[in-house]
DNA sequence: GTCTATAAACAGATAGAC
DNA sequence: GTCTATCTGTTTATAGAC
């Protein structure tokens, strides 16, 4: 028989109490969350973090799998598990897709706050979760980014320009996550939502459709 | 007389408590950084802190006065003094100079680490430290730019694309700082430098005039 | 202006009752 | 699986010697 009125069982701990971390190590970091604060947003006790993950450590391996997964359904697993496309136009046209799903996950989903966050203090922290992020998220997504703008330019798939920019749109995507205390601040928004991401992506979609215009190879066309 | 050996005054002491405290807060967060670091890293008692600074908060203060003189250097103060050219080609060059002295310090100055972390984690700190920031340094520099996109593309300053398109500027070039550990291992980098700065530059340079470009009002050519 | 010593609060982990 | 109680170490702040 279990002490607690609500009928919750250790499975539900488990996730609740992983929730409750995400959101603290996002919005303070790991270091400056105590596991009393993340016990009690949980309503769980403070022991069945030991019970549940081992201890801190354990629970912070927890979130960062949770990440890894929330990241790359957000991004499309279609897109990387069907062919590179030979059209340059078609190649264009999944660039343009993962921009707009990507931010339609970070400026609609009320998760991605913590998941931004949580990742951007990563990067910041070597360690063995920034590790298995770069491997099994970033370095993945930027290949095929590179691989679908060289498609789309004429370029060579690992040519500086194609990686740069690549990453140069990753940067303006993210930023509206990161930054959008600044963003809806200057463009009088509020809570982050479809119309936001809307307006986001048409103006990224463009800036990705000029990236590829100036960058074509005039002979490949 | 002083009981340190080395011949270092008040005010010395005082700046690199201050310089200590802005690379540990940046790295590991406000929160998470102890006082004791802090006075070990500067070779200073932790009671200094007290005496300097009041405590970790006037501490935290004085690093975040520091930042925002830092940041608004690097931007370049000449283009804020200076009237808005009437030329858009003009304008436009304008926008590549601040991205390039931008990205030149944030790839370039050691020092850019740790201010870029500190705001970063800033943004997501609401407070008085992100609203004296955002006023006296967010705001400012992005309806600058705003001006000077709007001049060089000839439309409204305060349109949503170009407040939207001055904000996906600013993200791809804060993310060369912020994801460098991701961007120097994809791009077979090592520490950030010149070499670095002119190649990222070129990219984000060649993104401006592509969005001048395809934003540009048929109509005030 | 710098130092030691210490107070009072807080951290993560764990043993053991239920 | 959940709880209380407690151990051990660390935190910020401060009082007072020099």
């Amino acid at each position: 028989m279990q002490k607690r009125g609500d009928g919750r069982n250790g499975e539900e701990t488990r996730a609740t109490l992983m929730f409750a971390a995400l959101e603290l190590f996002a919005a303070k970091g790991y270091e400056a969350t105590s596991t009393r604060e993340i016990a009690s947003a949980a309503k769980a006790n403070i022991a069945s973090i030991a019970y549940h993950f081992g201890g801190k450590k354990g629970l912070h391996a927890a979130c960062a799998t949770f990440v890894a997964e929330r990241l790359t359904s957000a991004i499309g697993t279609n897109v990387f598990e069907a062919e590179l496309p030979d059209d340059p136009a078609v190649a264009a046209e999944l660039v343009e897709q993962v921009a707009t799903s990507l931010i339609g996950f970070l400026i609609g989903q009320p998760q991605a706050k913590a998941v931004s966050s949580f990742i951007i203090r990563e990067i910041n922290r070597p360690g063995p979760v920034f590790e298995s992020l770069y491997l099994d998220v970033f370095e993945p997504v930027h290949r095929r980014i590179c691989a679908l703008l060289a498609r789309a330019t004429g370029q060579d798939t690992e040519s500086e320009t194609i990686r740069i920019g690549a990453f140069s749109l990753a940067g303006q995507i993210i930023y509206f996550r990161l930054g959008y205390p600044i963003v809806a601040r200057r463009m009088d928004w509020l809570e982050p939502g479809s119309p936001e991401a809307g307006k986001i992506a048409a103006v990224v979609c463009a800036n990705i459709r000029a990236f590829i215009e100036t960058n074509t190879r005039e002979d490949s066309k």
